[in-house]
DNA sequence: CGCATGTCAGAATGACTGAAATTC
DNA sequence: CGAATTTCAGTCATTCTGACATGC
């Protein structure tokens, strides 16, 4: 037997289950978010837009205007890369930002009406792309796997 | 119901809802990974390990010896940041790394006694580890959430 | 020749830190 | 004064590309 047969041979005794390395959660987890993260980029970038454009966005849809502060709270932006965000955003006139007169640090962040035109462009992009990236669940099955994502994440933002 | 018909049902959009945001897949993946692994990245450290370290040692534990780039397939590192991870392993005598006399392009690189020793401890470690990043999951909804995490990258990974 | 291998150098991105200037 | 806000500069780790020399 040459040395490159031997070496294909796996060690006999001390395997505790086989297949433990793609089984861990965590593995799993950032290799489908690599995946995931370049299907979603790749799809906003075809309606040049990125991820946060979206996150902002529909922040500001929802909860109305605010400070980048209180942008950056909402969406889980680091105050410091929101600058960029916002500057891209208000480049391409999906948004207005205005400085507040009642509190002269602040910049008041509003959607304009083009912003809100972009927003449900983005929603139908992500619904498509999300459809792919959950092809092979059935909708109750997507359904329970965002939850549980949601269970996750909800308790380690609260614990941290 | 069909999925097409419930498709034209006049739609609100089950994520036009308040917060979609939090609800989308996609964000929760990328926000989840990020804690995960940051988790295990600390975790490790305290090992004074790293993710890579494990998927080697682990892969060499159950399929044996391989040339770099054998490794790099099965582990899913890119044959360009194995040798980093490799020199690492190597300084701590994890693993051996001499040169195919059949081959002599490629190195065999070889898990050590202390390659298996460390690796055991790696595996509590991430026992421990998985235990706090799915703690709010029964067995058996750990179990479901492995197993769809499985499904999905699979699918995304047979595509590509 | 085409192809695989090990190596290195570096791009691109994303999460994050630190600090300065301004205003409350 | 301490605290919050916007902004900028830059670190760090990860993913990934390109190229090169060597050997099959």
């Amino acid at each position: 037997m040459t040395r490159a047969e031997a070496a294909d041979l796996p060690d006999a005794g001390a395997l505790r289950t086989p297949d433990r390395l793609r089984r861990r959660a965590s593995r799993l987890l950032s290799q489908l978010t690599t995946r995931s993260d370049r299907l979603i980029g790749e799809g906003l970038a075809r309606a040049d837009a990125r991820k946060w454009h979206y996150a902002v966005l529909a922040s500001l849809q929802e909860y109305g205007p605010g400070s980048q502060a209180e942008l950056s709270r909402r969406s889980g932006i680091y105050r410091s890369d929101m600058v960029g965000v916002l500057n891209e955003l208000a480049e391409r006139d999906l948004v207005e930002r205005a400085p507040d007169p009642d509190d002269r640090r602040r910049n008041i962040i509003t959607i304009s009406a083009r912003g809100r035109r972009h927003l449900r462009r983005l929603d139908e992009i992500l619904d498509d792309l999300h459809d792919e990236l959950l092809a092979p669940l059935s909708p109750a099955e997507r359904d329970q796997f965002v939850r549980t994502l949601t269970r996750l994440l909800d308790h380690h933002t609260r614990a941290s």
